[in-house]
RNA sequence: GCUCCCAUCGUCCAGAGGCCUAGGACGCCGCCCUUUCAAGGCGGUAACACGGGUUCGAAUCCCGUUGGGAGUACCA
């Protein structure tokens, strides 16, 4: 295999629920990286697994990357050479590679259920949960036709290299895992549908992706198998490019865990709503894992894009503190052209069903722009002409929009 | 259990052998400014997990321990 110089990455959520906060940090850095070398950034949607993906998701996943300003350069709405983008539309290409996979003998059949291979596991002293072990391997074509004859239907598993498998990570260094350690994985289900361990590294192969950066969630399992699959895919002319895999310190919530899908904090809504501003929030996320210089954390995406080289990511996880969020947001709005931060509030007034007066609005952004940390408080002070010209006879602006800046 | 990852203030980041009596930011605590709340200014609080090496010299390199995290699905 050879090393492309040309910088191509993915950003490959599936579509279930709400944009993930910890996945939107996944994405900008590999916007940043991919803008900072003049790559491209492929959009991909893994909707592979029907009962959960869903045409809601899939349309917040865009909006997410529309109001942050991520743009891509290949994917769905969009098109591209390496098309389509959504693997839901990519049976056939599944089908043929998981047929020459077939064909060279990197796959085989596997009937073991669980509670077999613990059996299994248990008859032979080991510990039961050491996953799957591999036997199906040496099945002889009369055990094949046996299981079939009871009706069995098969997945279809990997055959694991015999090797230790490693490679050099863009964050962490070399990683090792010893030959033997990852049981071979179910590329294909029963019912025929493929699964993400064969569709990411299919698609990473054939859109010629050249950098992986994803979450460190992922490490344990995921690198062996897809090192594992690729060789194979190069074996039958598939993959030509080893990509270089960057595994990205997870963000973690108010506790020492990863941030749970069921905490509301894990929704990038959740911080539009309060009033985050994109270039705030990005600049916060950014900070997660790295920095762009020493002693400074208040910089545009312009400034991050031209920063961010894809080294110096930072190895350990990271707390997402919304407190400090918040202070850089409020940053970013203090950096924001008054007409700016007005028209945003109108938004922010309007969602909130609440009535503005152009004049009202005017008057209060330059007071909100200084003080307050976020349009939602702004909001607040837009509405404060009204009661203090009830109560007080004061002027819209409460006599704050003497211009000091 | 097994595999892998991680380890500097409460939190995030800086530090890539001497510049470190460890720097910035958020938070917190004072004071100043201010009609309130903020914002701003000034000051303060607080960390190299532990133990061995290597070296003239270690927060920085190596090993171990401890602690934390992730994964271990016909989810992604």
């Amino acid at each position: 295999m050879t090393t492309d110089p040309a910088v191509r990455v993915r950003f490959s959520p599936s579509p279930t629920g709400h944009p993930h906060i910890g996945m939107m940090r996944t994405c900008l850095f590999n916007w940043a990286f991919a803008r900072h070398h003049g790559g491209q950034l492929v959009f991909r949607i893994e909707d592979t697994d029907a009962a959960r993906d869903s045409e809601e998701s899939y349309q917040e996943l865009l909006e997410a990357l529309r109001w942050l300003g991520m743009d891509w350069d290949e994917g769905p709405e969009l098109g591209g050479s390496y098309g389509p983008y959504r693997q839901s539309e990519r049976s056939e290409i599944y089908a043929d590679v998981v047929a020459k996979l077939r064909a060279a003998g990197h796959v085989y059949e596997a009937y073991s259920t669980n509670e077999e291979v613990e059996a299994r596991h248990r008859a032979a002293g080991r510990d039961p949960k050491l996953g799957y072990d591999n036997f199906d391997r040496q099945l002889t074509e009369s055990q094949r036709a046996a299981y079939q004859g009871e009706g069995r239907e098969a997945v279809l598993r990997l055959r694991m290299p015999d090797q230790d498998i490693s490679w050099v990570d863009m964050v962490r260094g070399d990683v090792t895992f010893p030959a033997g350690s990852v049981p071979d994985p179910v590329l294909v289900r029963a019912n025929g549908k493929p699964l993400y361990t064969l569709t990411n590294p299919v698609d990473d192969a054939m859109m010629r992706i050249t950098h992986i950066m994803r979450g460190e969630d992922l490490l344990p399992s995921t690198p062996p198998r897809q090192i594992g699959l690729y060789r194979a895919l190069a074996d039958i002319g598939v993959a030509t490019v080893m990509p270089t895999y960057g595994h990205l310190p997870l963000v973690r919530g108010e506790g020492n865990k990863k941030l749970s899908k069921r905490d509301e904090q894990t929704n990038l809504w959740y911080y539009r709503e309060r009033g985050f501003v994109p270039e705030g929030l990005i600049n916060y996320l950014a900070l997660l894992g790295w920095s762009i210089g020493p002693d400074r954390d208040v910089f545009s995406p312009a400034e991050l894009t031209a920063a961010f080289d894809g080294t110096g990511i930072s190895p350990n996880p990271a707390r997402f503190d919304e407190k400090k969020a918040e202070a850089i947001n409020a940053q970013h709005i203090r950096l924001l052209s008054v007409d700016d931060l007005a028209s945003r509030l109108r938004t922010h007034l309007t969602a909130a069903g609440l009535t503005y007066d152009p004049a009202v609005l005017a008057a209060a952004t330059p007071a909100g722009r200084r003080a307050d940390r976020h349009p939602v408080r702004c909001r607040h002070d837009a509405q404060l002409p009204f009661r203090q010209r009830r109560g007080r006879g004061t002027g819209p602006g409460g006599g704050r929009e003497e211009p000091r800046h």
